[in-house]
DNA sequence: GTAGAACCTGACGTTCACGTGAGAGACAAG
DNA sequence: CTTGTCTCTCACGTGAACGTCAGGTTCTAC
């Protein structure tokens, strides 16, 4: 398939599959024209390339993991960069739960029946 | 206490505490000279805003958020945009537990006895 | 074979949360 | 009163992940 098709199947921008080219993550064959042409496997790839990007891995991050996660490989290096990088992940959902968990304190108060509430309970919750 | 010690305090840069006064997330008062001067208080509400940097909040949504937070303001509104970046916060959370047990997923086969599993296998996990 | 859609390569623009000097003023210590 | 440290206000730089023209080429359909 070409970029368009690509594009609206995963809902990737053109520029942003050409911009994973660019960073190595994303290969295409090409025409005679120069025009890229992509396997179907691509969506899945792309798919997995965009998870990774959610879960705020840098272009240079998801370059270095993808031949672990797609290619298997399989070294002492790779394991420890795949285990280094889960435990990243691990570390910014704590950090996601407790600023949560923060505002669920203030909703909580903020819908409990004694909404008058003074400032000071307000500040008892900010340690 | 003087901006440096404030600083030093919160582990956050001068450069920092004077980008969140300009983006109005942080008040000061000014001496004779022009020096900001800040509360004791004022360590606590870094770290919140610290807090809710981490959680991938803009400092456009912090300063809407500040004054439910810590100013104890309760509308119909404030407890909306409440609830509105509190799930947002939920929904990354979900995103990230995802990638994360992707990773989980390569790093138990990676791991297996069987480590000469072939790329079938591994493509098996895609889905 | 020709119109129009899709695609190409630069290359500059954008947003965000600061980093990094530059040049000058404020303040505590001796 | 001077020295040294801290602080001030511009104001440009940065890195990441694209957005957005511009000007030209390739492909598809009739």
């Amino acid at each position: 398939m070409r970029i368009g098709e690509l594009a609206t199947q995963t809902g990737v921008s053109v520029r942003a599959l050409r911009y994973y080219e660019e960073q190595g993550l994303l290969a295409a064959a090409r025409s005679g024209g120069g025009q890229r042409h992509y396997p179907d496997s691509a969506v899945d790839r792309v798919h997995l390339i965009q998870m990774l990007y959610a879960a705020n891995l840098s272009s240079r991050t998801i370059l270095d993991l993808l031949p672990c996660v797609d290619a298997n490989v399989n070294t002492p290096e790779s394991r420890a960069l795949l285990r280094a990088e889960r435990d990243r992940i691990d570390q910014q959902i704590a950090q996601l739960r407790q600023a949560r968990d923060r505002l669920d304190a203030v909703i909580t108060l903020s819908e409990s029946p004694a909404s008058g509430c003074t400032r000071v309970e307000v500040d008892a919750l900010v340690s």
